[in-house]
RNA sequence: GUCCCCAUCGUCUAGAGGCCUAGGACAUCGCCCUUUCACGGCGGCAACGGGGGUUCGAAUCCCCCUGGGGACGCCA
């Protein structure tokens, strides 16, 4: 039998890191074993869900590089076939019409938790013999079986059992004849010969409720796979107070799709003590037998540790198609020297993000409007500008701009100044750079390039004599 | 409240009865490397929630407690 899974999000907020990693674990589960990931939109509910919402489901999902074999499929294209799935009980005697008004459940719920019973519903017009004359519209229910239990033999969870008097006559269609989330799941995971449910964890006491549903359509439910949840600091499950609002934000923040998808497996998943894997690795190793059964917390520092371990992996030709867009993003242009890829190849070993390495390179593209102030004091003393000069007229003389070259000749000009590196350094950073931090000055210079190079020593020599 | 699930360092985890003096990773703290900041290397701190069993032997199996999470909608 093939293997076939599916992600199905209700288009109802942004797509958040919970289900980016269900989307993968069903993704991955689909591709270890040759089967087929599909995309279900759960948009039955018009008055939440939204075209935005969809199209940030979507993006995300194409970003992360999780894409399905068939075109998503829409709950709200599909209303006859739930229609049919509804009338099929109606007439099987399996579901029945209700009556309740809105102020007489609320009334129940009250007394129940008063009680200190589970809220549910009391199945009062599943024993009526005639149809009231309320003049309000119906909502069709569940004949759930009244005993007996639901084993559910889930693959990370083993088995778990629920009885059927746990359970109450759930709501099929609304009185607007519109269907619900349990039906609609259940038709489309028939449908479309769904074989692995794997979702989170919150969904496991639905799974009876299901379960029942599949065997009054005469249907076997499918094998289930329930993944803990992820939590936040505090505790909860994720949420935007976490921070964690979209896997657009992460996307925006600078993040590698293929790190967000590691760390994301690495959440209650493992494979020994490895802790770096591929996309591909993870196809091959992925298994359901090392799924957790815990929650995790998600932990920013080291998804930017993860991040800064592709980033070193991630040759700078093959990012840079993207780059530009990050640069843009914070106002520069990266239009003039250096190449965005070998600047990538340079900065990646001291960057955790894009963007952090973005921050880190502006200096190269954008002219220096002012030296940073305390360096300025300890670097531009009026020595340094004998060092500048020196430094200016030997690098002028280089006619192969490389760093093998500028490193050459930076070295011998400070062995015969009898200056130590830690002299001639800063202020030549503090003089190309207008501050303390970049890589490590030839490769700085080599990538600036000896025009803008020479032009900036020039400037800073201009500036320190204009000031002391 | 009721039902369900879960429980190893601060965090992610290894561990499927003896290999555990509980291993790795992130974070953190030292040291080294070093022209800055990082990277990197070396080392330190740090955990089996508690109590009962079972067993020659339990982090690993069972029970109870405690703690945490989830579900209980004409949301999905």
């Amino acid at each position: 039998m093939k293997i076939r899974t599916r992600f199905a999000p209700s288009p109802t907020g942004y797509l958040h890191l919970g289900g980016a990693r269900t989307a993968l674990f069903n993704w991955l589960y689909a591709r270890k074993h040759r089967g087929e990931y599909l995309l279900r939109i759960e948009d039955t509910d018009r008055k939440r869900s939204t075209d935005e919402f969809t199209q940030d489901v979507l993006t995300s999902l194409s970003w992360l590089g999780l894409e399905s074999h068939l075109a998503p499929i829409y709950q709200s294209t599909r209303m006859a076939k739930y229609q049919e799935a509804i009338q099929q009980l109606l007439d099987a005697g399996k579901a029945y019409h209700c009556y309740c008004s809105k102020e007489r459940l609320d009334t129940l719920r009250q007394q129940q938790m008063l009680n200190r019973q589970k809220p549910r519903y009391d199945g009062f017009c599943r024993k009526l013999a005639h149809t009231p004359a309320t003049g309000t519209n119906p909502v069709v229910r569940f004949k759930n079986p009244l005993d007996g239990d639901v084993k559910i033999e889930d693959r990370v969870r083993g088995t778990v059992n629920i009885r059927n008097d746990e359970l109450d006559d759930l709501i099929l269609a609304r009185s607007d004849g519109t269907p619900t989330y349990q039906l609609c799941a259940v038709v489309d995971d028939i449908d479309f010969a769904i074989t692995h449910v794997i979702r989170g964890d919150d969904h496991l006491n639905n799974t009876p409720r299901q379960i029942n549903i599949f065997r009054a359509l005469r249907r076997t439910a499918p094998a289930y796979v329930h993944v803990p949840l992820i939590h936040g600091k505090d505790g909860g499950r994720l949420a935007k107070r976490h921070g964690a609002e979209s896997v657009n934000q992460y996307r925006r923040d600078g993040f590698l799709p293929q790190a967000l998808l590691n760390y994301l497996a690495r959440l209650g998943w493992s494979h020994g003590d490895q802790e770096i894997f591929s996309v591909e690795e993870m196809v091959e190793l992925f298994n359901l037998d090392a799924i957790h059964r815990s929650a995790a917390t998600f932990d920013l520092e080291k998804l930017l540790w993860v991040n800064h371990q592709h980033m070193q992996k991630t040759a700078g030709a093959t990012i840079k198609p993207i780059l530009k867009a990050y640069f843009n993003a914070k106002g520069i242009y990266p239009d003039s020297q250096p190449d965005t890829a070998s600047l990538f190849d340079a900065l990646k070993g001291r960057c955790k993000t894009i963007q952090e390495l973005c921050d880190a390179s502006a200096f190269f593209y954008q002219e220096i409007d002012r030296y940073d102030d305390k360096a300025s004091g300890a670097n531009f003393g009026a020595d340094s500008i004998e060092i500048l000069q020196t430094l200016k007229h030997r690098l002028k003389a280089i006619d192969d701009w490389s760093a093998a070259s500028v490193k050459i000749v930076i070295k011998s000009a400070a062995n015969d100044m009898s200056l130590n590196m830690s002299k001639v350094a800063p202020p030549l950073r503090l003089a190309v750079t207008g501050r303390t931090v970049s890589p490590s000055i030839d490769v700085t210079l080599a990538l600036l390039g000896a025009k803008k190079s020479l032009r900036r020593i020039e400037r800073a020599i201009e500036y320190i004599a204009g000031s002391v």
